[in-house]
DNA sequence: CAAACCGACGACGTC
DNA sequence: GACGTCGTCGGTTTGA
């Protein structure tokens, strides 16, 4: 069957423009909005439809003009920077050989309007592509929509009724009644979707409501009695023509040959490289690039894939020529070799390093198998390599480094000049979808494979200290991980280059922060271990309670710990209802399906109680006390730098980033979180940080001033959506408004917000509309976050971390779906990571030289927790407050929050 | 042949 | 939305 694709030119530019950030050539010259058109073309053109057109609007009046003057009087004129990229748009378009309609006295929806039309009369299948929502009135058989930036398709009656509420042929009543402030076409006030919707769902269409308006009550009905006048021209307004005198059909619409020269010029001005590589063969082509990210970057130079040249030194002579050149050099790669895991009790056993690219070597200090060669003393060559190591002018190179620093600063060296780090330029580079340990990018951006720690020391049980691997297999193994991080840094180097955005977040953010964490691992938290076994003890004999109550009411005894028992007592044997699945199809045990049963049977409800104590006894009083490390007496997290796809750290061994807080129970754990005697806990929290970073990237008015005022968001939040003033919220309403606020920041939908709030479906649905009606600057970031997604593949916080959607492409709706609200949670999450990790070392900075008298002990996310002598706590709080405050400048100001207390708990 | 180990899953703690 | 950890369960590997 032929096929006709129809291009609505004017409301792509348009949508671009608004939706993608506002980036250039090298020229300086805008090309967002050309980005997404030229994008949005490819695509089409790929599917290699039979015939097709790019309609844009001619200059000058339209019988719409001479129906009613005032309308579009509303719209402003077009921004500067937007124009300049209509020519060029043009150009680009010709040189694809895709025929332009351009007809003057109507508007592009009249000429793509008409041709539809005609061509589905002639049994041809039509698509068009618009951003427009208004198109949805021309949806029949053999005519469908669809918005490539957002992926939706409109291709049935049954589609427009699940988007619109209404039918096909409804959409010009409907649009109607709702008017349309943008273009100025009036229509009954107070009148959304919804009401539209319902209007013609009970009276069919336009001319009946209107008969029938003395029937409609209240305002809304005054309201629509009151535009009965006018809307059979609202009505004749948003009526897109089909019968436009155009002197050519759908036939004369085939593709020309595009002009390859041209379009090779242009896309290199507008620096479109992917679609230049697709043009000239160059690279595979095809899938847009968020669904291949490794494409770029797997083209390793072979010259980086050959195997280096590793020397083992054991003689005081050669390590003293190593030591020179060492000394010498601008800067070097290094390795320590260990025998543990844990950077805070782990053995140095070697080291090795590396100056150029191919040449290593190790440094063995504590092998100790029978028969092993003598080696150098550590002190002598710890002692050597001293002021090397500590000279901040030669730059240290390493791979997951803060892991050397905490072994060397063990030994008593603390590093300075520590410059690279090759797992941080990589997440840097490319945070998602790829693992940043040191065999996995040898693999993937030198072409090399290395020895693994595996086929060295074996795995399990039967696992050897590095201590007891021979010389020359851990020379081969140290050396080259010295080397390998040596070629690594050369190329993110280059790559980094290449990007000064991304260079910037790994320069300035980054980079900087390795020291920061290192010392505040090292630090520790001082905890109460015998507060949490008192803890323990307690938790234990209500669980134990509990659970005989729960043998009671189910006349036998279960593993209350086992989902897969419960399943089968509740649901097999109990016959209470399943309202709840796990991702994989199974009846669900979870909160949810408990609390949503619990008022059938009493077992549900002890599950929740026995498992709420279980947790928090298995997690963390169980548990915590184990892990005070036994030299320093406290507890040391290990923050990953490199582990969350948003930017942010992740703390490991234990998690500190999750110790309760929200019941009576978990809040008693930070007790246990102690000062020592003289000493208090401070904890400084940022205030509303993703909520205020959504008004900066919105710079949504109405949000910008709740910021500005110093008003309870919520609370204001609550004021604007339900229409009361200030001091008559309620605290319903407040709640509600603070649930918005929160899911709309983890991109969710109304399904999930009434879920949350435990309302209709519809009625959170109103409420979303209601938002964004008040904060349309919300709305339309969101919307752009999605498009960008779509386009780019990626997201960005505000310093340019790029945070990739590997999924934003799925053919698959559920994992598509996911990726469009990580688009929009990303950047907010994201950017907050970057503010608190640039304090973090500000007030590092600024801490060092009171080092004795005050430490930052942790980071949960958007607070820094302290230990501060009781007597420094004065002086310590508004430094740190103003420096984490200062962070960042934006549109609206951070505030920060701070507690004093002798335990965490009480510093909230 | 039992003990140890491993990975997937479901659940739940935080921001 | 982003994480890490726990216990269970079923399957595999290990080692006495």
């Amino acid at each position: 069957m032929t096929r006709l694709v129809l291009i609505d030119g004017s409301s792509y530019l348009f949508r671009a423009y608004h939706a993608l950030p506002k980036l250039s050539n090298d020229l300086g010259e805008p090309t967002g909005a050309l980005f997404g058109v030229v994008n949005m073309l490819r695509g089409h053109l790929k599917e290699q439809p039979d015939l097709l057109a790019f309609v844009v609007d001619a200059s000058g009046p339209t019988f719409r003009d001479d129906l009613y003057a005032e309308y579009k009087a509303n719209r402003p004129p077009m921004p500067e920077d937007l124009r300049a990229q209509v020519e060029p748009m043009m150009q680009i378009v010709e040189a694809l050989g895709i025929p332009v309609l351009r007809v003057s006295g109507v508007e592009a929806d009249d000429v793509i309007g008409t041709l539809a039309l005609q061509a589905a009369e002639q049994g041809i299948e039509v698509t068009i592509s618009t951003g427009d929502k208004d198109f949805a009135q021309l949806v029949r058989p053999g005519v469908r929509l669809v918005n490539t930036m957002s992926g939706s398709v409109l291709d049935s009656d049954a589609a427009v009724e699940a988007k619109f509420g209404v039918k096909a042929a409804q959409i010009v009543d409907y649009l109607a009644l709702m008017g349309d402030s943008v273009d100025n076409v009036p229509g009954v006030d107070k009148c959304g979707p919804k009401t539209a919707a319902k209007w013609l769902g009970q009276y069919g269409d336009l001319d009946t409501v209107m008969a029938r308006a003395d029937d409609i009550g209240g305002k809304i009905g005054e309201n629509l009695r009151a535009a009965l006048d006018r809307l059979p021209l609202s009505r004749q307004l948003v009526t897109i023509k089909t019968d436009v005198e155009l002197g050519q059909g759908p036939q004369d619409l085939a593709r020309r040959e595009p002009q390859r020269d041209e379009l090779i010029a242009l896309y290199s001005r507008y620096g479109f490289n992917q679609a230049l590589r697709e043009l000239t063969g160059e690279g595979p082509a095809g899938k847009p690039t968020a669904t291949r990210p490794a494409a770029m970057d797997e083209r390793p130079d072979p010259a980086m894939a050959v195997k280096g040249q590793y020397h083992c030194v054991v003689d005081l002579d050669t390590f003293n020529v190593w030591l020179d050149r060492l000394a010498k050099a601008d800067a070097f790669a290094f390795d320590c070799e260990t025998d543990a895991l844990d950077a805070m009790q782990a053995n140095l056993v070697g080291l090795s390093f590396a100056i150029e690219c191919g040449e290593a070597i190790y440094i063995p200090l504590q092998h100790r198998y029978p028969g092993a060669p003598t080696q150098l003393a550590a002190e002598t060559v710890l002692g050597a390599l001293k002021p090397l190591l500590e000279n901040p002018a030669i730059g240290k190179i390493g791979q997951h480094g803060k892991y050397d620093l905490h072994v060397l600063r063990r030994h008593g060296i603390d590093v300075q000049g520590y410059r690279d780090d090759s797992m941080l330029a990589s997440f840097v580079w490319h945070s998602a979808g790829l693992r940043h340990d040191m065999d996995t990018l040898a693999k993937r951006f030198l072409g090399y494979d290395t020895i693994k720690f595996e086929d060295v020391c074996g795995k399990g049980a039967r696992q050897i200290s590095f201590a007891d691997v021979d010389l020359e297999q851990a020379t081969a193994y140290a050396a080259e991980d010295a080397d390998i991080t040596l070629r690594l840094n050369q190329v993110f180097k280059r790559k980094l280059e290449g990007e000064p955005g991304l260079e910037k977040v790994y320069r300035d953010i980054e980079m900087p922060l390795v020291e920061v964490l290192t010392r505040m691992e090292a630090n520790g938290v001082l905890i109460d271990a015998e507060e949490l076994r008192r803890q323990t003890r307690d938790l234990s004999k209500r669980g134990l309670q509990v659970q005989e109550q729960a043998y009671a009411v189910a006349g036998r005894k279960f593993n209350l710990d086992s989902t897969k028992q419960l399943q089968a007592l509740l649901y097999d044997e109990l016959g209470l209802p399943v309202l709840v699945k796990t991702p994989k199809g199974q009846p669900s045990t979870n909160e949810d399906a408990l609390e949503a049963i619990a008022d059938q049977h009493e077992l549900p409800r002890l599950i929740l109680e026995h498992r709420s104590m279980a947790k928090l006894r298995s997690t963390y009083t169980e548990k915590l006390p184990e892990m005070i490390n036994t030299d320093t007496g406290r507890v040391h997290t290990s923050y990953n730098q490199a582990g969350a796809a948003t930017g942010r750290l992740s703390s490991t061994d234990p998690n500190l980033q999750n110790i309760p807080i929200r019941t009576e129970d978990g809040r008693r754990i930070r007790t246990a979180f102690i000062a020592p005697e003289g000493r208090r806990i401070v904890a400084c929290d940022y205030s509303q940080i993703e909520l205020r970073i959504m008004a900066h990237l919105s710079e949504d008015p109405g949000l910008m001033a709740a910021f500005e005022s110093g008003q309870d968001v919520h609370r204001a939040t609550a004021a604007e959506v339900f229409g009361v003033p200030l001091e008559q919220v309620d605290s319903g309403q407040r709640r509600a408004a603070k649930a918005i606020n929160f899911g709309l920041m983890y991109g969710m939908g109304a399904f999930t917000l009434a879920q949350q709030l435990g309302i209709k479906r519809g009625e959170a649905q109103d409420y979303i509309a209601l938002y964004f009606r008040r904060y349309p600057g919300v709305q339309r970031f969101m919307e752009g976050a999605r498009m960008q997604a779509h386009q780019y593949g990626y997201v960005e916080t505000v310093f340019g971390r790029r945070l990739h959607l590997m999924e934003i492409n799925s053919r698959r709706h559920a994992q598509r779906a996911g990726a469009e609200r990580a688009a929009i949670n990303a950047p907010m999450q994201g950017s907050a990571a970057d503010i608190i990790k640039l304090a973090m070392r500000s007030v590092h900075d600024w801490l060092i030289p009171h080092a004795d008298k005050a430490m930052m002990i942790m980071q949960v996310h958007d607070e820094l927790v302290f230990e501060v002598d009781t007597d420094f706590v004065d002086t310590l709080l508004p430094e740190v407050k103003q420096r984490m405050q200062a962070a960042v400048k934006l549109r609206v100001p951070l505030v920060v929050d701070a507690g004093v207390g002798v335990n965490w708990d009480e510093a909230h």
